[in-house]
DNA sequence: GCGAGTTATGTAACCGGTTACGGTTTGCCG
DNA sequence: CGGCAAACCGTAACCGGTTACATAACTCGC
């Protein structure tokens, strides 16, 4: 039933099962003729090592853990695809575990981790950072991706979400766009946070009036949003969604009402999903790919002692200017909605 | 440095390693004085057991690995998501690892997974049946998800790509298309070969004259295909995409001709991913999640000795109607792109 | 107060690898 | 051919858990 062993190997080739591991490593002290023997004692007995019994000895496991929480689509694919890429190339496997926003199976995940991974790869940007390093292990290395603070001893990378919202909201406002609402993401998500302050500062920067709508990421708070706008009679001539799917929620929702876009509402997001290049939805590009696989590449640097420096890193994203901001045409501040 | 280990709760608390191991995983024959000293000692120390070790003597690891080509966007996030909900329902990892198109590579990715997973998870449309068989260590129970043949004694889960497209021709012809063109899958991939086999059967049943354009999944290949088919004087009034970025990269490049979708010629796609409700794209869709949650419940049972059926299972997807191949209003057989 | 029966605990083997250490061969030299 | 170093190889300990088995402690009835 069960696959061959070393020891198994060890028999059929009659040497000993440290031969045996020294000739499979590629040891250097080790006969030609013996090295033979054994790799052919392996093949006909289609042996592969047992990499637990392997990486409890070598304390080593050549794999790291991925906690993630729930992301949306494009969002989870592209980051996983990066950190594949780079993992797979330095020859390191994925031990992947989803954190469903709580943060007590986040603490179970997290240790279920231990003993198969030698580094853990986490993005939390919904739990408070002494509830996270409370619960990581504090021996495992490793690399927080977009949390709250930084932790001792742990480098940090994220994008700087603020900066990206800045653009945008820059952006806007020099296409002629003043009365900007500005739908925000859920309560205590940290991108969403970043979000609202970099628009809030253009805002005050231009002493422009605020307006935030509660938001929750998903398209149909881009509808309710677009509703509430639609409904009062507040003047509104943009609006600024904390991501695409919002965005896009309320880019529909504003059409079907037929207000146009951009000539009566302009509309961005934040993002850059693939669909946003098909709706010519202005947004904000974040590589997720790259910066998984960034990740993953400083992740590994730490394990093998390559990296010492500690440091965080920070991505800027880049603004994508498509149709739906398209610079005001109507008088500067003439009537938008009322 | 170090973590601690049962050595050392076993020490902290006055007791042996055996009770350790005992009181910890909740055995009954632990006196309950004792069990509270462990615990208490366990977490003084904040000792996690090392999953590795146990995984080494138990012969069970509570963690499945899962090989995947390389997805695009959403059908890669779609699955995982579907596979990671049901792994960790029934307390299991996921150990992740891509098999980018490459069979020696596929093989290496499978062998690293000896020692380290229960079962394992294989989607390889593109890797022949022998070959596959001949890298998947024997021992290891595994399901197939969409690949070529069942191998003996390994459930195979897929969806029913062949009746998928025949039911999407059907409804092309029964909105009064009559020269269907249809864009190939990659050479060689399973998905892509049976699209085209219902494609040429609803073309045999209703006398219609086939014609396939070579594709390879990717939006360029949809618009070369467009171009094409706006060159070449042969009569066309649809076009059938075997996949949905084919069908979109067609949809653009004969709107942007000027070619009007669906009065000229109606497009219809597979997959039915997210972009495709936007565009009003008619598709076929398919739900990979729960077809990746199945599986990894298929697998778990199998572990568990739940299900001793080693039945396939096929998934019938669903035709989604969209605007994009309205009804036929043009003349019955009059002239659409010649 | 003593033996049987029950329950709690400890000792040590085991899972499948790696590797320090010591022993045996081999090769080379004088 | 003796002697020594170098190369090769085997034995056994170890990684950190689990658990069969042996042993100790405790209960109970008489």
């Amino acid at each position: 039933m069960g696959e061959a062993t070393i020891r198994d190997v060890a028999r059929r080739a009659e040497v000993s099962v440290a031969s045996v591991s020294r000739a499979l490593n590629g040891l250097d002290n080790v006969r030609a003729e013996t090295r033979e023997r054994v790799i052919k004692a392996a093949n006909e007995l289609g042996y592969v090592p047992h990499a637990g019994a392997r990486s409890l000895s070598l304390a080593r496991a050549h794999a790291i853990g991925v906690v993630l929480p729930d992301l949306h689509g494009e969002f989870f694919s592209e980051c996983v695809r990066g950190m594949d890429r780079e993992a797979s190339r330095r020859g390191y496997l994925l031990l992947l575990s989803n954190m469903h926003d709580d943060s007590d199976q986040a603490a179970v995940a997290l240790r279920a981790m231990r003993g198969r991974v030698d580094g853990l790869l986490v993005m939390a940007p919904h739990i408070a950072p002494e509830t996270l390093e409370h619960a990581i292990p504090p021996a495992l290395p490793s690399v927080m991706l977009n949390s709250h603070a930084d932790l001792p001893g742990r480098p940090a990378l994220r994008f700087d979400n603020r900066a990206g919202a800045e653009a945008m909201v820059e952006h806007l406002v020099a296409n002629g766009y003043r009365h900007i609402v500005h739908i925000a993401g859920p309560e205590g998500n940290l991108d969403a946070a970043q979000r609202a302050e970099g628009y809030l500062a253009v805002c005050a920067r231009h002493a422009l009036p605020p307006r935030i709508l509660a938001g929750d990421f998903n398209e149909e708070a881009g509808e309710a949003a677009a509703r509430t706008i639609l409904a009062s009679n507040t003047l509104t001539d943009a609006v600024f969604a904390a991501n695409d799917m919002m965005a896009i929620g309320c880019l529909h929702t504003l059409r079907s009402a037929g207000t146009g876009v951009p000539e009566k509402i302009a509309v961005a997001g934040f993002d850059d999903v693939p669909l946003a290049r098909y709706l010519s939805l202005s947004t904000v590009r974040v590589n997720i790919a790259e910066m998984g696989a960034r990740a993953v590449g400083r992740l590994i640097d730490l394990l093998e002692g390559k990296d010492l420096s500690r440091d965080s890193e920070t991505f800027t994203p880049e603004l994508v200017v498509r149709a739906t901001t398209a610079p005001r045409t109507a008088p500067k501040d003439g009537a938008a909605h009322a």
